[in-house]
DNA sequence: CTTGACCTTCCCACGTTGGCAAGGTCTACA
DNA sequence: TGTAGACCTTGCCAACGTGGGAAGGTCAAG
């Protein structure tokens, strides 16, 4: 039995998103006292651990809801978090390529850059032209 | 000469950011006719794309204004440009990291997931325990 | 003159997090 | 007992960039 702030510090999730997660029902309402301060027990912070810990690893809420209702499910199919892990993969990946390309872009273009006082650079030229397209 | 839509067109940049940019000061205000009809020339098509080809590259808004600037400025330092370029190239290279380390992960973990109806999952014991931590 | 395509402004939503304000509660200490 | 300070409560605003839609005005073609 702690409160929001004991509760927060247990588990990595800050008081804002824990209270945040709760309204959109991600969480369910926590108990409260009766002066109305929420509490929670070490399985509540055990929840919200693992809600930490997806968010780490860069699922959306929607997901952890998700992932959440199959971590309480003793009888899910593996196959249903494999694929959302999956799913999350390719996503991620595709994300991956997306800025490497736009760094690679940026890298070359940097590097015929002199850096220097003149006005000339051809980081502006491609913005200007369009690199060609 | 042309209205909004054929800027949009002509720029690929939609004329709901037009006017976006425009509310943020990102673009000075549009002359309008006399039905207050917003109009553009060829040359403010040319800046939209300036700014389209900025953001595919990953710019934010707050560096646009900055190389929109420098574009401008005839009597620029290439240095200011590629300085705005390599500090976003580095955010950029943060980013991807980020991601590959979430990615790597869970393509770890998802290698050794059945994937099948069986309920044990090293995904979901990654999260419950924390991988490790 | 009507129809439909365009334009205008204004508000709302997304997703996740932080900050701040105004107020209530609890605890420890004088 | 009083009070200070640390905690809790709710509520609103901000960010970032984009899209959606409503309600209404304008324009061109038939």
């Amino acid at each position: 039995m702690m409160n929001i702030g004991k509760a927060a510090a247990a588990s990595g999730v800050s008081a804002k998103m824990i209270r945040y997660y709760e309204s959109i029902d991600l969480l369910a309402a926590a108990r409260r006292t009766e002066a109305g301060y929420r509490f929670y027990t070490d399985e509540d912070v055990h929840v919200l651990r693992f809600i930490r810990r997806a968010r780490d690893l860069g699922f959306s809420l929607a997901d952890i809801g998700e992932l959440l209702a199959l971590w309480r499910d003793q009888g899910r199919a593996s196959a249903d978090v494999k694929r959302i892990a999956l799913e999350h993969v390719v996503a991620l990946e595709r994300k991956i390529a997306e800025l490497q390309g736009m760094a690679g872009t940026l890298r070359a273009l940097a590097e015929h850059c002199h850096g220097d006082t003149r006005p000339d650079c051809p980081i502006i030229t491609d913005l200007d032209a369009g690199g060609g397209r």
